[in-house]
DNA sequence: CCAGACTGAGAGAGCGTTTTCTCACCACAT
DNA sequence: ATGTGGTGAGAAAACGCTCTCTCAGTCTGG
């Protein structure tokens, strides 16, 4: 057995002494460097594959002061909508050699700014998705994560790039929707009290309100998740609207279960509509209008906006604003000539 | 500023010569080393705040020959079970400061050997889902890979863990559901051909069949995704069976909008049963009857396991083998009086 | 009062690469 | 025959850590 190194491995060693030649014409070898004699270069090559060779990462990291890893941050794996960055991600970065360093909060924030400092130091970029870290915090650490990429947020640290889907907008859509079908007092469940999406949802409704004072918006305490959506049935029977705005699609799917076993109809007696476009949302009973947000692409958008910053492209990253699409489907319908129940 | 080193980061030394001391003296503090000086740590201490020195994990990585990093290869992020799983991996994992790697090989299956290799390399351990490997291949590479924990797969190579759901079973209790319901004709969606997980429901039916020789049980080429399961509408119908086995729960919802359009009545005129209890099996109209898998906490299982391996503990680790669990809901039900449409 | 044990910190050798520097060697021109 | 230029490969220095040696210095016991 060629095995010299304390770890057992073959190293570059094994291979310089199996081929008669220096560690440093190895690695010239290895990495296609033609400065060397082609006869020494296959004796060299010819080591390499009888003794299995594969270079050390780690050393190679090292030495070159990259890792070929980005890392992504997220609050929770759980969450579809981290799971489609995530993937979308991790694809985009394959393509290019890539890998992704998984760094989950579990929405935990106050470890958020620890835990992403260190997925840093072990990556050559960051992707950090901190929708509840605040505001000061964020821009505090942001220099020292550099390059990094901001998904749903934005801050006043320069050279970092946030890719943020306009909520704002994409709420008045879906109200605008409902109003044309007749609404005229809706609900809007919300999501997680300091999240930065759900603030951005607040906006666009307040932007909404202004432009339509005759409709009637009933503010309800809510969450991110299916049960909280099933939980604020009472709520949402108790406010009187026919129309229902929710925080997202999980909410809504809640929501419209909750409603199926109080035996409200819907779209008939209620309207109830999500956010994401997650890919149950077209398979729920009724199917969910929604408003479409192209997440996957946003993982991939976050690592080209992310590979810029690594390679030093002077090309300003000023981010990207998604608009999300509205996505009308049968959850939704004519206002009921009566009141809901 | 205090930067000496060419990567335009703080290092150890930088620390060390504003406390003026060694380097070596440094990592001794910074490693809780108690052989020093509280006097002289203390400085150090207050030098390494004021420069903001962090490690640097590659550094440590090739001192100390481990990552504190795994890694895991799976065939698709976007199944919901390869999703789940990575959850429970990469929580169990985070509780013991270990980070994970995400190699996806996008059902990709020729080259998972490389791209196994290759996050392995980086790693500590590996965790490896490759239901489409041939056995050989994987008994092949399985020793380059140790530390390895497999995923619904086994191997002859030894010291290699294997966490496998028993399909088969699962599959005979749920057919075994359908009969007590009265159900005598079955069908099987079958999910895709060469995965190792069919194979193992397929031997379950098997068994099934020995015993129940007055049971029609009608196989059903199919796939593993919701669109597998809503084409499949018309070979089901054909196929005149009341009790539907679908794949998984994905083909399961896609089987039951098909049905749903067809304005055929679930579970009224036809049962239908999924397979892993995803979080939206309970979501569903009518809710889906299932063999729940404990997915996540497969992957901390895994975890578990590659930490043995990686602690190097004598402990035999045999491997768990889950025994799914029968998840009655309301898409089972008795059988028509008359057959079905 | 000095030999031996012990303590604490620095020097330096890894870890496995890449890369620069250096130099031997050959060919060619002078 | 000697100087020059170019080529190709080895020696050695990085990269940023950890950890073993080594050796001053102090403490203790005879």
């Amino acid at each position: 057995m060629a095995r010299k190194s304390a770890t057992g491995r073959i190293g570059i060693a094994d291979v310089a002494l199996k081929a008669g030649v220096s560690h440093a014409t190895v690695s010239r070898v290895m990495n296609g460097n033609f400065t060397v004699d082609p006869d020494i270069a296959a004796r060299v090559r010819a080591a390499a594959v009888e003794l299995k060779y594969q270079p050390n990462p780690v050393g190679r990291s090292l030495a070159l002061g990259k890792t070929d890893t980005i890392g992504i941050v997220v609050p929770d794996l759980a969450n579809p909508t981290f799971q489609a960055i995530l993937r979308g991600l991790s694809r985009a970065a394959a393509q290019d050699g890539y890998r992704v360093l998984i760094a989950d909060s579990f929405e935990v924030s106050s470890e958020e700014a620890i835990l992403a400092g260190e997925a840093r130091r072990r990556c050559d970029g960051l992707v950090l998705c901190a929708p509840r870290m605040g505001d000061a915090e964020l821009a505090e650490i942001a220099p020292s994560l550099h390059p990094l990429v901001l998904i749903n947020r934005t801050t006043a640290a320069p050279g970092v790039p946030s890719l943020v889907v306009d909520y704002g907008l994409g709420v008045q859509a879906l109200a605008e929707h409902l109003v044309e079908l007749g609404h005229t007092r809706l609900a809007f469940l919300a999501g997680p009290a300091g999240s930065a999406s759900n603030g951005l949802r607040l906006e666009g409704l307040a932007v909404f309100k202004a432009s339509h004072a005759h409709v009637d918006v009933t503010m309800l305490d809510g969450g991110s998740d299916f049960d909280t959506g099933h939980e604020a049935v009472d709520a949402v029977l108790a406010s009187g609207a026919t129309g229902i705005l929710a925080f997202n699609d999980l909410v809504a799917m809640g929501l419209m279960s909750g409603l199926h076993e109080r035996g409200v109809n819907v779209p008939a007696d209620i309207s109830v509509t999500g956010f994401d476009d997650i890919p149950f949302a077209r398979y729920t009973t009724p199917t969910l209008t929604t408003a479409a947000v192209p997440i996957a692409e946003l993982g991939a958008q976050a690592w080209h906006q992310l590979r810029a910053l690594i390679r030093q492209e002077g090309t300003e990253t000023p981010g990207v604003r998604y608009q999300p699409r509205l996505e009308i489907r049968s959850s939704s319908g004519s206002a009921p000539v009566s009141p809901a129940p």
